[in-house]
Parts: structure tokens; C-alpha cells; sequence
DNA sequence: CGCTTTTGACCAGCGC
DNA sequence: GCGCTGGTCAAAAGCG
């Protein structure tokens, strides 16, 4: 690296002209030139007349050069600062504005410097935490597949009891009924409605287009709870059902209790939004609003109107204590389906229902630990300081608590890029990329790929890998990670499906724009 | 015209 | 049994 041969310290600096106090405007000029051709002149330029001189007579040599590199940028201030002779001051009104620049391209330099290494050390850190992620993750779906072991052995067993119980005391019109899933339609369910669901609701239809009368309606809703329990229906009465029906075997109360508690699990979700609603990609018709007490805020009632018979409903609230806060709670079960926008909810919803099912199917057995935390905190690693389990609630209700946890979040996204929420509104707003529901998709395949296969399931998928893209492009910081903790989640339920393991991403996503 | 929202009424559950 | 509360329904109104 040149250095250009012209120095600004005084005005005897310039081997070739001689003249001092003539060329002091051209020196101006050529030290803003200079200023433009390299920096690493500042820290020489700001140098004593004398020093200047002797800089003059090295400047051919390049060793001399890397010699003065080596001299400090702070020498240089210090000297033209301390020396401000008689006779340079005379000179000052015409350096000093120069001098002011070049002490704001040392700090340039410097900054940039100091830049330079906090960004290898923003690299470095980057590194590490996709590590610690990548290790989190694989941790994180190790033991959610030993949950899942888990609960499958505890549902042997009550399967087994029941099925003595039933035997013994005779009572073959104790039908199992579905657990409730929140989110996303299934080949189960979707069998499940044609069988029960459908030649039930036309029927309703046509009865209630003929006669609205309400005793023939309170009929149906007695004569037909297979419809309502997938949704919220009238519960109690579904349990009071069960209950009644399965009083000679404690067993079996037990389980159709756990039963119907999956049926009135709730999962509500606490935002801050302006909106009326959240917007959570789903088309919701209003059919009730009623005011709540101890609070002046409404409580308004939505059923999903995506697909007719659709049994998810949501009730939405603002806080009383916080009228920005909105809460919204979800229950039931898409019977058809959703479009990428609906999957953030939907999966959130599956993820948070599929945590109240382990809980309160695990800790009625298992009281040592307690399973619903250790799944809140498994299945929803954003919601560590989230999300809530409500037991004292009518129903089993999971809180994911979204306001307060946008800071929190943030800070914690350095942790896991699974747990990063990169909320900026809430779910109000549609594009925010919600991590926690992805991870809430991934691990509601997870569950589901054991029980449920088909084109639909991988296109589901497919969804979330679009869900996933949109996370990715949304946050570039965390692309690296984010494109490795799922490419593990996705992988899992089409390593089954496809057979491939190779082909699992590229397979969903193909699919997933087709459906697009 | 079809869909959505509003709103009053009805019903069930629960506590006293 | 009565009243309160939550949840739902459906006619009417509003809207595009």
C-alpha cells in the first residue's frame, strides 16, 4: 500500500514544492484527496512538522511505511494536539477543519475495526448457537419420542382394562370416542365424520330448515354428541353422558373422563392486537356475543365457516385489565383443510392440545412428574415462560401467553431459533413466523405420523415447509439454523411417508407449492 | 342475493 | 327452586 506523497502536517511537508504558505489551499485540496486514497494515512499525516519532514524522506520506502503503520493512530493526535506551535498556529484556521476530519476518519477507522470484530465475533457466536440449536432440537424430539412411548404404553394399558372391564360387566354400548384434536384434519378424522359426522349433519340441516324448534334442536344435540364432541357442543352433558354410561367400572370412568377433558380442552392464546380478531387464517362467521362478568369488553363467539360442519370455535375477548391484549381461545377440530396461514393456529393448537392430552392422560398415572409441564415445556419450547396450564378452569385450558413474552422471546431467541417468535404484532398480523407453531406443526406430525398417512399428510407437511420457508425469509439471521433444526422435523414424518430421506423436503415442498 | 353481523331470547349448568 | 352466567340459536339488519 502507497502512501500519497503529500503529508498535511505543516507547511514545509512537501518535497516538491517548497513553498509553505502559498500551497496551504492546494494542500487543502490534495488532503482531501488524500483523505479518499487511503486511510491509513491519517494516523501519519497527524504528525509534527518535523516528523513530517522525516516522513517525507521515508515515504519511498515501504518498509518505512509498514514502520509507520505500525506507529500508533493515537501518537499522531497527541503530537498535533500537544504541538500547536506559535507558528503552526498560524496555519490553524486552515488545518483545523482538516484536522477534525481526519480525527473522524481515525474514529472511522476505528469503529470500523472494532465493527469488523464484533462481526467475527457475531459469526462465531452464530456458529455456536446453531450448534447448541441443532443439539436442542434433536434433544427436544428425543424425548417427545419417549413421551410418545410413554403414553403409548399408558394407552395399552387402559385399552386393556377397558376392554376386561368391558367384558366383565357386559356393556357393548360404551362406544370409545375420538380424542379430541385440535388442528389440523386427519384420514381418521376425516373417516371418522364421513361415518358419524356426515349423514348426522345433513340431517340436522334438513331439520332445522324445516322446523327451527328447540326442542327438536336440544334433540339432535342429545341424540347426536358425536357431533359436538368433536367441538365444544355441550360438554358436560357429553361427560355427564359417559360418566353415566360407564359408572359400573372406575376404569373406565377414569378414561372417559380423560376422554371428555380432551374433548373440552382449550387452548388460548393471549395477544396483543388492535384488531378485533386475530387474524389466524381461518374464516370465522360470528354467531353470538355476550357480555362476560367482570369484564366490559364482549365476549364474541366464532365458528369456523371453512368448510360446512366445521366444529372448531373460537371465543374472543379483550383483556379487562389490558384492553390491547386480546385472547382468544380455540377448541375443536378442522374437518378439512387449512390453508399455510391457518396452520400457524391450527398447529399451535394441536401442539398446546396435544400437551393438555399428555397431561392429563399421563398425570393421572404417573404422579411423580409432572408430564403437562415438561411437555409445555418439550412441545413448546417458546412457551417456557408462556405457556399456562389452567386446572382450575371448567376446562383443561392451555394459555399461551403472547404478550408479555415479546421481549422475553426476543431475548430468548438467541437460545433456540425454534423458540424465536419473531413477533412484532401478535398474531394479529399474519406474516409474523410463528416458530413455536411450526414447532407445534413438527411435532403434531410427529404424533400423527404413526397413526395417520397419505397424500394429505404429506401435503400438510408440505405446508409447513412453506410456513417454514416464509420463517426462513423472514429471518435471515437464522436461516443456517432454522434450515437444519427442519430439515430434522420434517424429515421425521417423511422418512415413513416417502421412504426418503433425501427427497422428504423437496417432496413436501413440491406439493406445497402445487397447493399454492 | 348471499353472506356476515347484531341482538334478543332460550337453554343448561351451577351455586346458594 | 331460583337466580346468575355462559353458550347457542336464529331472525333481523347490514354489507358488498
Amino acid at each position: 500500500m502507497y502512501r500519497f506523497p503529500v503529508s498535511l502536517g505543516g507547511p514545509h511537508d512537501n518535497p516538491k514544492q517548497s513553498q509553505p504558505s502559498d500551497e496551504q489551499p492546494h494542500r487543502a485540496v490534495m488532503d482531501e484527496v488524500d483523505f479518499f486514497r487511503s486511510e491509513k494515512r491519517d494516523d501519519q499525516n497527524i504528525i509534527t512538522d518535523e516528523t513530517n519532514r522525516v516522513h517525507v524522506k521515508r515515504e519511498n520506502s515501504r518498509v518505512v511505511d509498514d514502520d509507520d503503520r505500525s506507529t500508533g493512530i493515537n501518537t499522531g493526535l497527541n503530537l498535533l494536539t500537544a504541538h500547536t506551535g506559535s507558528d503552526e498556529s498560524m496555519v490553524d484556521d486552515g488545518l483545523s477543519v482538516d484536522m477534525e476530519e481526519k480525527r473522524s476518519k481515525i474514529e472511522n477507522v476505528q469503529l470500523r475495526e472494532e465493527l469488523k470484530k464484533a462481526s467475527e465475533e457475531i459469526q462465531r457466536l452464530k456458529e455456536m448457537l446453531s450448534q447448541t440449536t441443532n443439539n436442542f432440537n434433536s434433544l427436544q424430539m428425543q424425548l417427545v419420542a419417549v413421551m410418545r412411548q410413554q403414553e403409548e404404553h399408558h394407552h395399552l394399558a387402559t385399552t386393556e382394562r377397558k376392554e376386561k372391564a368391558n367384558k366383565r360387566h357386559e356393556a357393548p354400548e360404551m362406544v370409545p370416542r375420538q380424542f379430541i384434536e385440535l388442528g389440523l384434519p386427519t384420514a381418521e378424522v376425516s373417516s371418522e365424520e364421513r361415518t358419524t359426522v356426515r349423514p348426522g349433519s345433513p340431517p340436522s340441516l334438513l331439520e332445522n330448515s324445516s322446523s327451527r324448534q328447540r326442542g327438536k334442536r336440544l334433540l339432535e344435540r342429545e341424540e347426536s354428541p358425536d357431533t359436538e364432541s368433536n367441538g365444544w357442543g355441550n360438554p358436560n352433558k357429553v361427560s355427564r353422558h359417559n360418566v353415566s354410561s360407564n359408572t359400573c367400572n372406575g376404569n373406565a370412568i377414569d378414561q372417559s373422563a380423560a376422554e371428555a377433558t380432551m374433548r373440552k380442552a382449550r387452548v388460548s392464546v393471549r395477544a396483543r392486537s388492535e384488531a378485533t380478531t386475530l387474524s389466524d387464517g381461518c374464516h370465522w362467521r360470528k354467531y353470538g356475543q355476550k357480555m362476560a362478568k367482570g369484564n366490559p369488553c364482549p365476549r364474541a363467539y366464532f365458528r369456523c365457516t371453512m368448510a360446512v360442519g366445521c366444529p372448531v370455535r373460537k371465543q374472543v375477548q379483550r383483556c379487562a385489565e389490558e384492553r390491547s391484549i386480546l385472547i382468544t381461545t380455540y377448541e375443536g377440530n378442522h374437518n378439512h383443510p387449512l390453508p399455510p396461514a391457518a396452520m400457524y393456529m391450527a398447529s399451535t393448537t394441536t401442539a398446546a392440545a396435544s400437551m393438555l392430552l399428555s397431561g392429563s392422560t399421563m398425570s393421572s398415572q404417573d404422579g411423580l412428574m409432572n408430564p403437562t409441564n415438561l411437555f409445555a415445556r418439550t412441545m413448546l419450547p417458546c412457551s417456557s415462560n408462556m405457556a399456562t396450564i389452567s386446572a382450575s378452569a371448567p376446562f383443561p385450558t392451555i394459555t399461551l401467553d403472547l404478550t408479555e413474552s415479546a421481549s422475553n422471546a426476543n431475548n430468548q431467541t438467541s437460545n433456540n431459533s425454534l423458540m424465536q417468535f419473531p413477533q412484532r404484532s401478535g398474531f394479529a398480523e399474519l406474516n409474523q413466523s410463528g416458530l413455536p407453531q411450526m414447532m407445534g406443526q413438527a411435532l403434531y406430525y410427529s404424533q400423527q405420523q404413526s397413526k395417520f398417512s397419505g397424500l394429505s399428510q404429506s401435503l400438510n407437511a408440505g405446508e409447513s415447509v412453506s410456513v417454514a420457508t416464509a420463517a426462513i425469509a423472514a429471518n435471515p439471521n437464522f436461516a443456517a439454523a432454522l434450515a437444519a433444526a427442519l430439515t430434522s422435523i420434517i424429515n421425521g414424518p417423511n422418512n415413513h411417508q416417502n421412504g426418503d430421506n433425501n427427497n422428504g423436503i423437496n417432496n413436501v415442498t413440491t406439493s406445497s407449492v402445487e397447493r399454492q
